[in-house]
DNA sequence: TCATTTTTAGACCGATCGGTCTTTTTAATT
DNA sequence: AATTAAAAAGACCGATCGGTCTAAAAATGA
């Protein structure tokens, strides 16, 4: 790895818990400066523009908190088991940086900047496809019953630990808990 | 109503979609100059400052989406139909000006402006409230079943609509579809 | 260790930012 | 219609924006 690349990568770790935070349009350069303690040259050196790094600072928050739900979901051993680290891990916020890389991307992103717009989207599919797999896994099992529809579900549950994040956000922990709880028990209304 | 209260209004009614799309540091006093057609001095001599301009539009975007939800709500006569109705004002996202103000200012606001956040922080209450409403008054009408708890199910089902609309932004309206239809299929089961 | 290449610092650029202030225009009052 | 009061225009302000470029510094290879 070379300095460059090494830098780089450094800014990008370094930048992305301010741009999940203040947004894209409200990350100046200098902020970016002030993070890393480089000087212009030092940043334009490595990147075209503010926005290729704000679009690899999503990439690199996204692939972080990729990386911790699926270990979560690979340390349970059953559907249900899974399902509930899986759930953990968005509400234990601080793995999360400030917040839903998706849900402060995506809601920036999707009026104003195409390409993180499409990042963004992937994002959300392979969020939904996590949730997929652990419910279609579970039915074939026959530890969930089969009037679950995967498909549906899956985007359900998608949509509700998003919009459990921005209650978090807006009114307090505790009513990001109580989503979170609440489809933990809608869960447990399909295993067998 | 004097020449600069109506000027003032105008002045909101021309900005709040663009700030409900564009977000508060990505618009700029030029792109509120041109959506008015006014200059400078037509502006400030109206509003202290962009962000009091900011804080109005969310307002004014709330009450009158708010203002839509509530006669949804009156036009029902059970708690079925209420609730069914406003899940449909969701669902016509033309109606909501390029996405739900609660979702788009509260993501952007809960980091940086402490005076928005509270501003969202309150209608999410309301929100909620309105959904609390029905419940309770169908569960005291014996419409629907005592196994329902209002207080949480009506944070559940707010989670669950913000999060539809994000599903709807970012990957397309089906899955805000999806996700409504799913909600009204859950408030079904406790229909007596 | 020295020459060469890579990387970073920071002065500099034009554009635009939010905001002010004086002048002109427009509306209201008589 | 004339006078006064209110509102809007737009030149202007310093600060900051994202981005460039040259010169210095640091890493690299011989």
């Amino acid at each position: 790895m070379s300095k460059a690349e090494r830098t780089r990568q450094f800014i990008i770790e370094a930048s992305a818990p301010i741009i999940n935070k203040k947004g894209v349009a409200g990350t100046s350069l200098s902020d970016i400066m002030e993070a890393t303690k480089l000087a212009k040259g030092g940043i334009y050196g490595n990147f075209e523009s503010k926005e290729e790094i704000c679009v690899e600072a999503f990439l690199y928050l996204r692939s972080n908190l990729a990386k911790k739900l699926d270990f979560a979901a690979s340390q349970g051993n059953s559907a249900q088991s899974k399902f509930f680290n899986v759930l953990d891990v968005y509400k234990n916020d601080e793995s999360m940086m400030e917040g839903c890389p998706i849900l402060n991307f995506g809601t920036e992103a999707d009026d104003t900047n195409p390409i993180m717009k499409e990042h963004v989207k992937k994002a959300a599919f392979s969020a939904q496809k996590r949730f997929f797999t652990i419910l279609d896994d579970g039915v074939k099992n026959k530890e969930l019953s089969s009037d679950l529809n995967p498909d549906v579900l899956s985007i359900k549950i998608f949509a509700m630990v998003e919009g459990a994040v921005l209650c978090g956000k807006l009114v307090g922990t505790e009513q990001m808990i109580i989503v979170l709880e609440s489809i933990k028990e809608e869960f447990k209304r399909y295993v067998l």
